[in-house]
DNA sequence: TGTATTACTTGTGTTTTGCAAGTGTTAATG
DNA sequence: CATTAACACTTGCAAAACACAAGTAATACA
C-alpha cells in the first residue's frame, strides 16, 4: 500500500546533537545510503524501482525508511508521476536541490583521491 | 597504551559498492561521526581528548574506531604534538584536507536550511 | 613517588542493518 | 473482465554497529 504521505504534522528538531550546522546536516543524511538516494534524485531517477536499481544494492526497508526521513526531513516530496500513471514519484524540494553543491563536492574529491572511481553526475 | 600505529599494511578497497567517487566517499566518511571529526581537525583540534570534548559527545570506542578507519583511509596521520609532550596528534594528510570544501558545502547547507543553527567553521 | 590526565580497550545491552520472504495495489495482457 | 506481472512497500530475524559505563596503561605534573 502507498503510504498515504500523512505529512508529520510538525516534529522540526527532536533531538539536535548541536547547533552545528554539520552535525545538525549530519542528522538528517549522514549514513551510507540517503546520499546515494539524493544523488539519484538530481540524475532524475524518481521511483521506488530507480532507487533499488541502482548499482549500490540499497535493501527495500533501508530505502523505505531513508525515503520517509527525508521526506520528515523536508528534502523530498511525492509527486503525480510524469507519465500518465497514478503512481506517485519522488522529487527534491527546494531544500533538497540545495544539496546539490554538497554532492558535486563529494564526487570531486572521490574522482580525485579514490582511485577507479567515475562519475555519473554531471554538473 | 597509545597504539603503536602498524599502518596496515595493504588494504585498499576491501570492498567497494560501487565505483561511483560519492559511495566510495561515504564508504569512507558516512556516518554520523567522521565528518565532525574531520571538522574538528580542520577547526586545529589535534587531540583525542580535543574530540571527545566537541559538544556532540561521541564515545571514545566511536572515536578510536573512526581514527583507526581514517587512517587507515589516509585521511589522518599521526605526527608528534605541537607542544614538547611526547605524545601524538592527529592532523590531516592532503587527501583529508581535500574534503574542506565538503565541509564548507554542508555548512552552507545547514545555515540555510537549518533554523537555529550557527557555524564554528571558517572559510 | 603519588596523583591526575590522556588515550585508549573491554563488556554489556540496545539499536540499526542486511537479507529473505511476504502482502496489498496498480498496470499490462488476453 | 479475469489473470498475471510489476511495483511499492512491510515483516521477521540474525548479525553488525552503536551507546554507555567501567577499567587499564602510559604519560605529565607536583
Amino acid at each position: 500500500m502507498p503510504r498515504k504521505t500523512p505529512a508529520k504534522s510538525s516534529a522540526p528538531a527532536p533531538t539536535r546533537r548541536s547547533p552545528c550546522p554539520v552535525a545538525c546536516g549530519l542528522d538528517l543524511f549522514g549514513d551510507k545510503w540517503t546520499l546515494l538516494i539524493i544523488r539519484d534524485l538530481i540524475l532524475g531517477r524518481s521511483r521506488f524501482k530507480d532507487f533499488i536499481e541502482s548499482p549500490e544494492g540499497i535493501p527495500t526497508n533501508i530505502l523505505s525508511d531513508r525515503l520517509e526521513r527525508l521526506r520528515d526531513g523536508g528534502i523530498v516530496q511525492q509527486i503525480p508521476a510524469a507519465d500518465g500513471s497514478r503512481r506517485l514519484a519522488y522529487q527534491l524540494t527546494d531544500k533538497g536541490l540545495a544539496l546539490r553543491p554538497v554532492l558535486r563536492a563529494i564526487r570531486d574529491w572521490g574522482l580525485k583521491w579514490e582511485p577507479g572511481t567515475r562519475a555519473n553526475l554531471e554538473g
